[in-house]
DNA sequence: CTGATATCAGGTGAACTGAAATCA
DNA sequence: CTGATTTCAGTTAACCTGATATCA
């Protein structure tokens, strides 16, 4: 399984490159960074941030399902909700329909702050794909959701 | 800015498709929780894991080198080897041409312990490749350490 | 009764800023 | 004196488990 034959220069401690799940890793790491930069000044993280615009292309979802779509438990998206709500991003409403859930809308506050965000994210992700060919893009976003896919089993959406 | 035809059946939000960097965030999380579930039994986290790895490939590097390496203050990182130096998997070693300087190692107990979660490791970055072609694997590694790099200027491997 | 949801309580690992000491 | 490295102290956001109440 392990080949021997060590064509580098390099300190040959361990020669192989970096495993696809590290490459995976510090792309996210740089993305979050620069990501975490643009929206300090907006007084949100990352992971804030990232909730709503989820919340932006699916209104009215529950807590549990954006626990669910986030890989975090129920309690942990109950207090980033309430985090939010607090900071006027968000709010709850009754379901009429079922009384054991709480429905979480974006606010107009909350619509705005994305809108604000959005040229600079916009910008960063250009920037990040600034070296690759149309192709290259297409190509890329089929196959990180198919790996995401086979991670999970689940579609990127949420469903 | 925002185009209003609502084709699909389904909320009309927004039905542009999620962001790049989106996606690149959504297979990051689902990478950590299936590897957070296999290492857990072997007591580190993903971060620790993560931090050996890199030690794995360069050893002797000092704490602040590596907090540069994974975009982490020289604090969070001081704190980290610590942590792995008290579980015995690494070891600290004054660098005798520069006395501010501690150089990393890796102990015999953490390249052990690399060695036994390998085979989990691997099967998982094989799960999480099953449906690529041997073509978009090389072309996935290529493109994500451009993006990585067009978003930070430095190669992978920090240099 | 079972299962899903929400929430409270308590705790932890991981990150930050600020400040200080050491040394090339 | 300047800059890099390490480390101490305090704080925070984000996550966990466990337990509880509600409701379909």
């Amino acid at each position: 399984m392990r080949k021997s034959d060590s064509e580098t220069e390099t300190v040959a401690l361990v020669n192989e490159p970096p495993t696809m799940l590290y490459v995976v890793k510090q792309l996210e790491l740089a993305v979050r960074v620069r990501l975490d930069e643009l929206l300090k000044p907006m007084g949100i993280t990352v992971l804030q941030y990232t909730a709503l615009t989820v919340l932006a292309r699916r209104d009215g979802a529950s807590s549990a399902e954006l626990a669910r779509n986030s890989f975090v438990t129920a309690q942990t998206m109950g207090e980033m909700v309430t985090n939010l709500e607090s900071k006027g991003f968000v709010a709850r409403r009754a379901d009429t329909s079922n009384r054991r859930r709480i429905l979480i809308d974006l606010s107009d506050a909350g619509r705005l702050l994305l809108e604000r965000c959005d040229v600079d994210v916009r910008a960063l992700e250009e920037r990040m794909l600034a070296g690759l060919s149309d192709d290259q893009r297409i190509g890329l976003r089929e196959v990180l959701v198919e790996c995401r896919r086979a991670l999970c089993g689940t579609a990127v959406n949420g469903s």
